[in-house]
DNA sequence: GAGTGGTCTAGACCACGGT
DNA sequence: CCGTGGTCTAGACCACTCA
């Protein structure tokens, strides 16, 4: 109880938590019994207890005051990197070859996942990564040609078109799923490897003030793990 | 431009982000400057802009000022739920059926994972999870007997060894890794299906203060995905 | 050295939500 | 009603980092 940061306020009061001093109701002093007993400012407090907030640690109600989480609630904060930098992270260098490219009607499953109207054209795209020219991931991709007109001439030969996209169109918001798959013919000869083959695939859709920008799918390599900490 | 609330005054920069009104360089005024034009204290706009800053949409440095971040990195907050949860939210019934329960040596492979000693005993036990009654994920656990004793003697019949876990002990940090796998001989048999299915694993290893608590490896039945908004 | 963000403070008013 | 958290303010000092 050094240097009455917020930081290290919030830190000591996790360890309290963790070591059990509140049980797992109402038990927790406020802010201002926890200001005067860190002897800091109330806003310092307030901080403090609202990052314990936001990780899921404890739970705040106007009135009904501070109490720790019973269950707490395991967040992970999940980046999505390009594949460009998953492969360079593994110390390989990336590259990518677009095997189809073309504008064509949307099918209906997708229509639906990206809330296009029958007829919309769409810019279809299938492209596969590579990590020192072995294959890394394939992408299948949906680029809304409403949302990005200028996405029908882009020259994806230099960056991907996750990166073009990326760079040219921000996103508001977005899904993401995860799933495994067995790995069918077309995936098979795409990633080199062999038809029955589990995939892990991410599937992620994203949208710009309503309107869907793009929907992709990543097969990624047997063997790929999608890691991160807790 | 109303309230000049954190939030208001956060989204509203948000738009003109998204909008294009910097670049994606050095372009963006200082805390001061903005404070200003929204009328506000710098304290308030510097919430907002330390929001910005967190989801990873701009860049603050000292002296260096704030700046649009160049790829702007996405991050999700994925929760991991509880498997019964997971079952529930899907509007099934949640049971479970202990499979394997034992008390041995630690495989070099998991020993390694959880950072113990040759000769640590840990407690092994395997789970299928059901929803009403089909199978819904299997779960291959590993406990430090070092680390949580008490749970030799836990009774997990009304509940799961997650939730017992869970509840007895937290928990400061923890790894996660995703990834694909086929059904092997055993994993078929446990989640009713065929072999060579794709499954999806979720492995989880998780510490108390340095020291391993337990290490997971849920694999969910075919079909299974794990949803979450960017 | 100087400019920018990082943080703390003391005080104030407000909004939600139990009593 | 009234206690609790949510938020804003004005001012201050500090720490990092660039020139």
């Amino acid at each position: 109880m050094n240097a009455v940061t917020h930081s290290s306020i919030r830190e000591d009061i996790r360890k309290r938590i963790v070591a059990g001093e509140w049980g797992l109701g109402e038990q927790m002093p406020g802010e201002i019994d926890l200001a005067s007993e860190y002897d800091c400012s109330r806003t310092t407090m307030n901080r403090a207890l609202r990052a314990l907030a936001d990780e899921g640690m404890i739970e705040r109600k106007r009135k009904g005051g501070t109490r720790v989480r019973p269950l707490p609630v395991h967040q992970a904060q999940l980046s999505i990197p390009l594949v460009r930098e998953q492969v360079e992270a593994r110390g390989a260098r990336h590259s990518h070859r677009i095997v189809k490219r073309s504008v064509r009607r949307v099918p209906a499953e997708v229509r639906q996942r990206m809330g296009l109207k029958e007829g919309d054209r769409a810019c279809f795209l299938e492209t596969v990564h590579l990590a020192d020219d072995t294959p890394f991931a394939f992408e299948r991709r949906w680029v809304s040609l409403e949302a990005v007109p200028a996405f029908e001439a882009a020259d994806l030969t230099r960056i991907s078109a996750n990166e073009w996209l990326v760079r040219e169109i921000p996103f508001t918001n977005g899904d993401v799923a995860l799933s495994a798959i067995c790995a069918d013919e077309a995936l098979a000869q795409a990633l080199d490897t062999e038809q029955g083959e589990a995939l892990f695939a991410l599937e992620r859709t994203t949208w710009l003030d309503g309107k869907a920008v793009t929907s992709v799918t990543f097969y990624y390599a047997p063997g790929f793990r999608l890691e991160f900490p807790i």
